[in-house]
DNA sequence: GTATTTGCAAACGCTTTGCCCACGA
DNA sequence: TCGTGGGCAAAGCGTTTGCAAATAC
């Protein structure tokens, strides 16, 4: 069986060796936006011996390639997903690190708007809110436990005003 | 003379030492979003002997205090800006680095509703357009050098599809 | 006088890279 | 075979920190 990831790997002409296989695999089916650590990790449990090197190669080049996206959210660690046809932003949720993916064509109409008011063709937007679940009190320590990641590393998460 | 963020540094009690003193004054008058090094650069000039450390613990503080902002954009670094009442989200110019503010209040009610409709309560926010100037081509080298700033290292730009 | 702040240099966390060997096509 | 890709370890970059000396109040 080919991933999602490898077929569009082979379409491009690359290789396909074992750690580029399983990171494409692992890729093509998670559900969430690993960070490298993570995205490591996971590999490691597949196919021992792949060096940290190698999964950052490997991303840059799929990156590159558009088959990934790379995100960098406020902790600052660089976190992959697929490319899939549907564009949408991310709400974080700052007491789990979870990650919500949203889509809102008003507000990607509102910012062509602004851009062409200013000027300027819109080339790429980040788009990310910073929430906590309804009805839990506003407490700096962080609530619930981490669900399906490993413990997120203690940093900033929200700083605009709303 | 004392600068508004000296002054907001005293109702906080700081002690205002030179350094501090140099750096509140530096934000206070910037009119762009200057990245640490930039800063050091501009505070070396007018008092001499500032270490770096010093200015990142200074921003640092500053941030906590809640009297400048920091924005990391797409390039990685850090950038200051001095708190103000009005919020405002950023455009910046891939070809220049140039870095405009602007607002909208109907995304930011968006923003509200989505966050609301996913069960959250938003606590913060990034929205950042990356965009060229109307009417240049889509070459992808750098077409214009840097305005009033410092030259911005290579590094990406745009990523998130329009 | 005393707690805060500084300069310096070393350490840090994430990411990239040089080198040479391994392996896919 | 031959060139792309991998492992390892060192380097790079922005940022943070431990410590002793300097300084604001």
């Amino acid at each position: 069986m080919s991933s999602v990831i490898e077929a569009r790997c082979r379409a491009k002409g690359m290789r396909l060796t074992g750690p580029r296989r399983v990171i494409a695999e692992i890729l093509s089916d998670a559900k969430d936006h690993p960070d490298v650590a993570e995205l490591h990790h996971r590999v490691v449990q597949r196919h021992h011996k792949v060096s940290i090197a190698t999964v950052y190669r490997n991303l840059k080049r799929l990156e590159n390639e558009g088959i990934v996206a790379r995100h960098e959210f406020r902790d600052g660690r660089a976190r992959y997903e697929r490319v899939s046809s549907d564009h949408h932003d991310h709400l974080i949720d700052i007491t789990t690190g979870e990650v919500i993916e949203f889509t809102s064509p008003e507000i990607e109409s509102l910012q062509q708007v602004i851009a062409d008011q200013l000027g300027y063709v819109l080339v790429g937007h980040r788009l990310e809110l910073y929430a906590r679940p309804l009805g839990r009190k506003a407490s700096r320590s962080q609530a619930g436990a981490a669900p399906s990641k490993r413990g997120p590393r203690p940093k900033s998460a929200g700083q605009n005003g709303p």
